[in-house]
DNA sequence: TGGGTGATGGACT
DNA sequence: GTCCATCACCCAC
């Protein structure tokens, strides 16, 4: 919740884009179902969820979307948060050109998939650092009103059980860049 | 070593 | 609403 409305930055090449982070979602370590790193599971593909927060967890979902997550939690604890959803800011016609789309909607970047091809993320910016000079993010000031944020449970997690019901998805109320279910 | 499956999105009926 | 592309990952054998 607290990266809602901080802008995510990505250079890729001498390509930089930016976008207000409007919908995460959180992913509690070893006891919940949905994440990957349920019961304290440790493989090659989660081994940077376990790092120090403040670096990407990026990987490769239905074998064509890559997913952005920042680590958050301490060393040794496996929880990070999923960017859903980002409102374009900078580099626009960037994040346009790489959609493949020739004027800005809400489909360019709404949506965990998307939202990485939009800015250029792939598995490359796995485990690196969130202030670094390839992707970081900024506070620009912008803050909302508890009111203005919504609070859901999380998407296409179903198969968690009894932990697809937490209310751990969070967006900005009414912003056209929150993916729908 | 092999088979089931997924933190999705787009195309199609 | 339904179908499915496409592959890394993971766990059971």
């Amino acid at each position: 919740m607290q990266l809602l409305g901080k802008v995510l930055f990505t250079k890729v090449g001498d390509e930089i884009t930016g976008g207000m982070i409007v919908e995460t979602e959180a992913y509690n370590g070893i006891t919940d179902k949905a994440s990957h790193a349920y019961g304290g599971r440790i493989t090659e593909r989660t081994r940077v969820m376990y790092s120090e927060g403040g670096i990407c967890y990026v990987y490769l979902c239905y074998g064509i979307h890559y997913l952005l997550n920042v680590v958050t939690g301490l060393m040794g604890v496996p929880q990070a948060v999923l960017i859903r959803g980002v409102e374009p800011i900078t580099g626009v016609d960037i994040m346009l050109k790489r959609r493949n789309m020739s004027h800005l909607q809400m489909r360019v970047s709404a949506g965990p998939g998307v939202l990485a091809q939009a800015m250029g993320i792939t598995r490359v910016f796995n485990g690196k650092d969130l202030k670094g000079n390839e992707i970081w993010i900024e506070d620009q000031g912008r803050s909302f009103m508890q009111s203005e944020i919504a609070v859901t449970t999380r998407i296409g997690v179903d198969y968690a059980k009894e932990d697809a019901l937490l209310p751990w998805r969070y967006y900005i109320k009414g912003n056209h860049f929150v993916s729908r279910r």
